[in-house]
DNA sequence: ATTCACCTGTTATTTTTTTCACAAAATTAA
DNA sequence: TTAATTTTGTGAAAAAAATAACAGGTGAAT
């Protein structure tokens, strides 16, 4: 596709390429070959209209009996979420959500990879937890440049969130992804995401408590 | 304000309701009573102009000079998200994700509470994991409705997520939150929220990858 | 061969969400 | 008092996202 019109993909459908991609390696895996769009769509809770215009924005195109092939939709999707070379990542805060999110990539992507973690408790620096290095959190500013990190998952207590993400962009790290509760201010030249737990627990309980029947 | 109009409130205000009070706690800590609408923009990272009309849309008024009283701003938000009475929620899957998750929510809020966790692992049932009881996940049927539980958060591993899913509804739950990298799809009269962990990664991947100068 | 059912791709429309622009109120300073 | 500043609240406009509507292709059934 016109690699010019990449940087204009609406932002959803960025977050739902990533998805379709997931569920696809899913469908592959129970040896389907292709898929329609609506089938698609149910998998993703949402309508093939939605679908079949996230891959005309891509500029994929399926064919009319047979839908879309996987296979190759997988690879254009790689094509533009992914980096060419591998993006390095690091996990700063290894308690249980850092843990937890650093075995659910051991050995699934490629292209994105945990390569490093970071930690204040001595007790876990200095070893290897859940197959990743785990340093002290103050070596970051010496290790990220060497180990090329791009990206720092920011999974620590509550306290510390603020010291630690200036630790990370003191380290020259661009990209936050903050799992903390704690909101962050960022200077312009980093990019942020902000990924609360909470706010879609209470999201779902305002629909729990709202709608009981007529849903 | 109108509680005819609470269910047309868009979704996103929601979302962001909730992160205003977690952001608004914080303030009081910090001994502020009071708060600018510009002030809660630069920390939830949006425009003034967008507080103003999220809080016009639940119906606060602040004043000209002092802005919003933060007291009576946490109470009324409060009085929309919450239940009236506590909302029980299960933790389905007790692995560094659920403890993660429970261990988060251990004494901080009082609306929305953890009542209990199942798991398959019987080296993890009858015991009390993070403060909470954690009971083989085939004793949900009959444990929900006892302890009046609303809503599963899944994090089990994928290969049983659709089983966990499956055991949550017919235990007549019906509101999940799915944290599995494997997408539900459930009847109509079930809530479901999808909160994948991944997804936010790769698209800040995409934004560290594609605009690296002038950002 | 023709009809039918079922796809995709895309334009047009609608809905939702955000931003703009400015009036009105309160405060401060001179 | 008066002018300047700063704030809220909100109608109107713009932008973003989702949905509807439909043209056109493909294969299957009769």
């Amino acid at each position: 596709m016109d690699s010019k019109k990449i940087h204009e993909l609406p932002g959803k459908t960025i977050e739902r390429l990533s998805q379709y991609r997931r569920i696809l390696y899913n469908t592959i895996n129970q040896g389907k070959a292709n898929v329609y769009s609506h089938e698609l769509a149910k998998m993703m809770n949402l309508t093939s209209v939605q679908v079949r215009r996230d891959l005309m924005l891509i500029g994929y195109s399926g064919s009319q009996s047979k839908g879309y092939i996987i296979k190759d939709l997988v690879k254009l999707i790689g094509s533009i979420i992914d980096s060419d070379k591998p993006l390095n990542v690091a996990i700063v805060g290894m308690g249980n959500l850092g843990r937890a999110i650093t075995s659910y990539f051991s050995g699934k992507r490629d292209r994105l990879s945990i390569v490093a973690a970071f930690d204040n408790d001595t007790q876990k620096t200095k070893r290897i937890i859940a197959g990743v290095p785990c340093h002290h959190i103050h070596s970051i500013a010496e290790i990220a440049p060497k180990e090329d990190i791009r990206i720092a998952i920011l999974t620590v207590a509550p306290e510390g969130a603020h010291e630690a993400a200036r630790l990370i962009i003191n380290a020259g790290i661009k990209g936050i992804l903050n799992y903390t509760s704690v909101p962050l201010t960022v200077p312009e030249n980093i990019y942020l995401v902000e990924y609360d737990i909470i706010t879609s627990l209470e999201k779902l309980a305002f629909m729990v408590k709202h709608e009981p029947d007529n849903h």
